[in-house]
DNA sequence: TGTTATTATCGTAATATTGCGATATATAAT
DNA sequence: ATTATATATCGCAATATTACGATAATAACA
């Protein structure tokens, strides 16, 4: 098999784990946190930066894309990315309140007292 | 290749990945949601609830349980499940922090007033 | 002990991901 | 147009994930 049975489950739960798929490799977890330091944005210094491949970075930068988390344009001669930040703002939003839920009602006391 | 060069990131990085990977399932997600729902921890009611196969569903409880965020323990004859609060609130500090310190310094404004 | 119900593990097939070299595309400068 | 540099895409091999049926292990009860 191998697929996923997306259908079984509803939107926000598919969309947190489409996401969170993006978030599961270190590589992009470390792009993300690079591009977010940069003043200006960056080109292949993440080839440097992390010692991967020129083609396996642009592979993570657009699965980071596709979940559109990536804006890239050019400065003058250079294609510089940078965060989409409202994107970025969505995302915390969505997983913030996915731990927030989660967190208040799991293994809540169990009353012993009247049963 | 398909293995993931992980000797290229911190700690904190592969950990964010490690976690983010158990998220990027709609089946994990919704497991761990509806066993914060029970008040009484669940069992096999997960199979019914998502109509994914035992198999499977005990898959999934497994690698929730990898990164410890799974408890099992006998209420009497049901082994019931229930998530781990403490390495929940830490596993939400740690992606809190990675939301938040990224969300401050993504896409900062740039100042073209002197320059 | 034997039965029943629940959960875990094994084996396997289908699909997805990771990584990279090679190559194509795109942009800026010459 | 040509060259240099940066980025994207293709094709492939290795490995990982997903799903499930079959089967084993576990626990309560008769």
């Amino acid at each position: 098999m191998g697929v996923s049975k997306t259908q079984l489950f509803n939107d926000r739960q598919n969309e947190l784990a489409e996401v969170a798929k993006v978030l599961a490799h270190p590589a992009r977890v470390a792009i993300l946190q690079y591009i977010s330091r940069q003043e200006e944005c960056i080109c292949n210094d993440l080839v440097a930066e992390t010692g991967l491949a020129q083609a396996t970075i642009s592979q993570h930068l657009s699965a980071i894309k596709k979940i559109g988390l990536l804006r890239g344009n050019f400065q003058g001669k250079n294609l510089c990315y940078c965060i989409d930040s409202e994107r970025w703002n969505e995302l915390q939003e969505l997983f913030g309140s996915f731990f927030q839920n989660i967190g208040q009602q799991c293994c809540a006391p169990v009353q012993t007292t009247s049963e």
